[in-house]
DNA sequence: TTTTTTGGTTGACGTGGGTCAACGGGCGTG
DNA sequence: CACGCCCGTTGACCCACGTCAACCAAAAAA
């Protein structure tokens, strides 16, 4: 765990220039004089509950979130019921930037566990934009690397079999555990097995059977939702030598 | 086919204010003197020939593109050599967003035939975004909907069959030919059942069977690359009532 | 505590789509 | 205009993953 965070009243200000998340979220990189405008930006905080949403597909959309406990999924729906998990996100990142383009949410963000977020107004991120340098490259940045994270995502779904999928997905939940100052061999998982089988492309049995054969493999070590990664180079070695893949 | 652009020297500014596919493109939406602004943005075009690269992965990243005439696919690719492609852009459409994040590219922009692009200096937009109200908005709004396509790829690739990404593609390719003046019901598929597949997380053979079924059952005529959507309802209907999906 | 519900594992079996191969027609190149 | 190559089509076969079902453990509710 990281030292915590200064505790302030929830509805207060939530002083980025004091948040430890700073250099994982959307002011990374801004000067001092540059964080303490960002101060301004982020209005309220909001807390939301283990398997309650931050918005809804059809929301009209008003503001993005940054993470700042907690982990979410988003995900979309077809009508006919359908659903497909379309990423699972941790502390200092961003939601919501989906609903810019038609004003309105496309997407549900759920939260995984019980979280708290801040809460940024378009309109005031929009007006600052204009006016703090840094601020409007870092947030294109931050939107340019969801588009370059959901390109990885669709390789993964068109073009990698399942057990590489699995190994992908443990290799960047890993790698992102650890850029949080968590650890990158073992962890514990917040989502069931259906939801990363959703996010994957696979039914949950597929998931789990894959997680049973890697065990046996003695690449990783799992007891429902911890996992250890006993053998991160034999994962990744998985996923480049296709075994006579699609 | 539209009304002619007019035709200026290679080289020279493009001139937005007079371009007819303003309203699919990066100024939709802006007022007719921050579209004389924009003139200033645009500095060159740049020819692309059919099967040649407008960027390529690992370039590092100096501007945007926007498709005056021709189009293009994007892809990545694994370095065991597989490949997907994660798009297909017509005119008016926004490329290289991707590259913004690491300030380098992360895939492969080629064209499908020769093509025309308008060069914007990311530099540039950077600036101007800080001065004219409307481009920064508009530029949001591009990134922020290039999102939401990736999250409808997803769910194509991640919960939908053969026959029914097949659909889905061919009912967007029709949209986006409608959308630019073309045909809805007939039109010319630029790319090859290999592109199709990549795109669609299917191998070429899967595509050209279900090429042939909808042919059989009446939904569509084809011959190569040429298409006609004889039954769009019944395409629509393929979608959305799933005949025992995964 | 007991009960209930939810999530995860495993087995047996079926099938959609991948693989391999043959063939033919269009189109770009010379 | 003719050649050759690439592209698309189709068939036969096979296998990875989905489906259906039973069962158990953990967590939540009572």
């Amino acid at each position: 765990m990281r030292a915590s965070v200064p505790i302030t009243v929830n509805g207060l200000k939530s002083a980025c220039s004091q948040c430890n998340l700073v250099e994982l979220c959307l002011p990374f990189g801004m000067s001092d004089s540059e964080l303490n405008r960002l101060d301004e930006l982020v209005g309220a905080r909001r807390k939301v509950k283990r398997q309650q949403s931050l918005y809804r597909a059809g929301d009209p959309f008003e503001a993005i979130y940054a993470i700042r406990a907690g982990s979410f999924k988003t995900d979309v729906l077809l009508e006919d019921g359908r659903d497909q998990v379309t990423g699972f996100q941790m502390t200092g990142e961003i939601l919501g930037l989906d609903g810019i383009s038609a004003e309105s949410h496309t997407c549900n963000a759920i939260a995984l566990e019980d979280s708290e977020v801040c809460v940024i107004a378009y309109d005031k991120l929009e007006q600052m934009s204009h006016e703090v340098e840094g601020l409007q490259l870092q947030f294109h940045k931050v939107m340019s690397r969801e588009i370059v994270r959901d390109h990885g995502v669709m390789m993964l779904l068109g073009s990698m079999r399942a057990e590489e999928r699995l190994a992908a997905f443990l290799l960047n939940m890993s790698q992102r555990f650890n850029a949080r100052g968590f650890s990158a061999q073992e962890f514990h998982l917040r989502m069931t097995r259906e939801e990363i089988g959703s996010y994957l492309g696979l039914k949950l049995e597929t998931v789990s059977r894959a997680f049973s054969r890697f065990q046996d493999e003695g690449l990783i070590s799992v007891q429902q939702k911890h996992v250890q990664l006993l053998d991160p180079t034999g994962l990744k070695r998985l996923i480049q030598h296709q075994h006579g893949a699609r």
